[in-house]
DNA sequence: TTAGGGTTAG
């Protein structure tokens, strides 16, 4: 038989696929003379195994180093335990070294190593050990393997089939085997087909877990579905996994991202159980769509006596960069500095973000900088807020510094430095960006890359040929792309055109006042008196009227928000102050109020 | 000694 898996598993089959790291040079403090580990059930195992727990992998090593007899479950172990530290080419490396002394895997060691390849993404790899497993006869045998195949196969192949497949074959599925697929579909983002497979199961009385209700739900929320997602809450219930938390945690995170935002509360009072978990996703949930409820969430966390982890100041930060609440972000980072979270990845990227978002670009860069590690979201972060502050030219800079730096750009990242130029008036830049874009890095630009490039080229005044690429490009234009056409049209003259686009953004959205009055505007320019009235009889009629634009001051630890004509203005004596000073400056500057959309009277 | 799930950033 081994020469079989020699044969199957020849030392050329490893070479280019995953580097080997040898580990053979550590020194053992803790043991003076080798181990013998004839039968594996006593202390060397054991040792192993808490050497893992403890992520003492060196120890480990050198224990096993110093093994002089070492069978099929203290490799197996060794590759366990490599899995377990994330250190998964060392795991790899375990296996070959193994097959290389003639140790025989067996259904354990075999199961072990499609984690490692799930891990590493090495469908070649999952393969070679598929075919060890129908050699050694573990395959439709060990429920494990037929499970860990299927996983590996969802996690590295382009499409299901092959997992799919795996799991037919199953013949007594067990409630891994059920999940592993459902879970497989969701997370390509497939959700509906891993519901499919859930209802499959349910109506074939498969054994139920915890684990498969719970990525029944996650598929829910990623359509954001709450329709469905009501009906796996009802089943979880029916099903008597209410006092799961993971489940009920993964339920409230479902109504959050279905923007179910009564239900998450409702359910949140009403789960007995809660933990650090439960607090971030109703945290987490409320940043995107009330941001100060956000904060408040946060507050009674606190006074519940939790205590708040990265997870939680991410999503905080984010709420008081939305809310442009400088004083109450300065206070979260100096919490994060006090509990030594500012060197984490993720709240430091959520800090660039806020500084910028309250106006404080400076401190931004001056983080960015200090940073000892970035990733590709802290440079969007930055490109973005340079962006938005006007700074078209850093957040160029920026980006080739980005790249010589070896971090490969995404599509969000171009959206940032086209937008970036496009505020700043680079045209040439930005369209050299689009053209590398998708010439040199591959990228299909998206509706939002088009809509940048149009917004760049209309800013510009160049309104043709922004409106040429709207009509070639390859998606229907949405509104906004319209709009963005609208307001270039606007500012550089352009009557016809904005005509064109207006009449495409009423088609959208009939009831956009400024749209109709702009309109009217451009009628009423043009001396054609029947066709205004006719547009400001209809404007009388639009119900939906624009919501007012709204500012806000920030004053101590008050943030006072305030309309045209608001009571704010008059009540508040510093408020009024700090606008009246901001009027002398704007005028000072050359400001001239553009009253081309107040309706007349 | 083995397999599967829930919360973060642009």
């Amino acid at each position: 038989m081994m020469a079989v898996v020699r044969k199957l598993l020849s030392p050329t089959d490893f070479r280019p696929i995953i580097p080997l790291v040898v580990k053979n040079s550590f020194s053992c403090t803790q043991f003076n003379e080798p181990f013998r580990a004839k039968d594996s059930s006593g202390l060397p195992t054991d040792l192993l195994r808490s050497y893992f727990d403890k992520g003492s992998i060196q120890e480990a090593q050198n224990l096993f180093d110093k093994m002089l007899h070492r069978d099929v479950i203290t490799w197996t172990f060794m590759i366990t335990g490599y899995n377990s530290c994330n250190h998964h080419n060392s795991a790899w490396t375990m296996f070959t070294q193994m097959l290389r002394h003639g140790v025989q895997p067996n259904a354990f060691t075999v199961s072990a190593v499609l984690k490692t390849c799930k891990a590493l993404k090495a469908l070649s790899c999952g393969k070679l050990a598929h075919g060890l497993a129908i050699k050694i006869g573990t395959q439709g045998s060990s429920i494990y393997v037929d499970n860990a195949l299927m996983d590996m196969y969802a996690t590295c192949c382009d499409s299901m089939g092959h997992a799919r497949m795996v799991f037919e074959d199953i013949i007594t599925k067990n409630d891994v085997s059920w999940t592993t697929l459902i879970t497989g579909y969701t997370h390509r983002g497939d959700a509906y087909a891993g519901l499919r497979v859930f209802r499959q199961m349910l109506l074939e009385e498969g054994e139920l877990s915890s684990f498969s209700f719970s990525i029944a739900v996650r598929a829910c929320a990623s359509i954001g579905s709450d329709i469905l997602g009501k009906q796996v809450h009802a089943a979880v219930i029916n099903h008597g996994f209410v006092s799961n938390l993971p489940v009920m945690n993964s339920i409230l995170d479902m109504y959050c991202r279905c923007r179910c935002a009564s239900e998450a509360k409702q359910l949140f009072c009403e789960m007995t159980q809660k933990d650090t978990i439960t607090w971030n996703t109703l945290i987490a949930g409320f940043e995107t769509v009330d941001f100060k409820e956000s904060l408040c969430i946060f507050s009674r966390m606190m006074s519940e006596g939790f205590s708040p982890n990265c997870f939680t100041f991410t999503s905080v930060v984010a709420a008081c960069a939305n809310l442009a609440v400088l004083y109450c972000g300065l206070q979260l980072h100096g919490v994060i500095v006090r509990r030594g979270l500012d060197n984490n990845l993720e709240i430091s990227n959520s800090l660039i973000d806020m500084y910028a978002k309250c106006g404080n670009i400076a401190d931004s860069r001056k983080l960015f900088s200090g940073m000892p590690c970035t990733n590709l979201v802290s440079w969007t972060s930055m490109m973005i807020g340079y962006g938005a502050h006007g700074h078209g030219k850093e957040a160029v800079e920026l980006f080739n510094e980005m790249v010589k730096s070896g971090i490969k750009p995404d599509k969000i990242v171009f959206v940032a430095v086209l937008s970036a130029c496009s505020h700043a008036g680079l045209v040439d830049e930005g369209l050299r960006y689009f053209r590398l874009m998708t010439n040199y890095y591959n990228l299909a630009p998206d509706r939002d890359i088009y809509g940048c490039v149009v917004d760049l080229l209309g800013r510009a005044g160049r309104v043709e040929e922004a409106y040429q690429l709207i009509e070639n490009m390859p998606f229907n234009p949405d509104e906004s792309i319209w709009v963005s056409l609208l307001g270039a049209c606007k500012a550089h003259k352009q009557p016809s055109m904005a005509k064109l686009a207006a009449l495409r953004v009423l088609d959208m959205k009939p009831n956009k006042v400024g749209t109709y009055v702009l309109l009217s505007n451009i009628y009423a320019a043009e001396g054609n008196w029947v066709d205004f009235a006719g547009l400001r009889k209809l404007l009388r009629g639009v119900s939906n009227k624009k919501d007012a634009g709204r500012s806000w001051i920030e004053l101590k630890d008050q943030v006072y928000s305030f309309v045209v004509g608001d009571r704010f203005v008059s009540s508040n004596e510093q408020g009024c102050e700090v606008l009246k000073l901001l009027i002398v400056h704007m005028k000072d500057v050359g400001y001239v109020p553009d009253l081309d959309c107040i309706p007349c009277p």
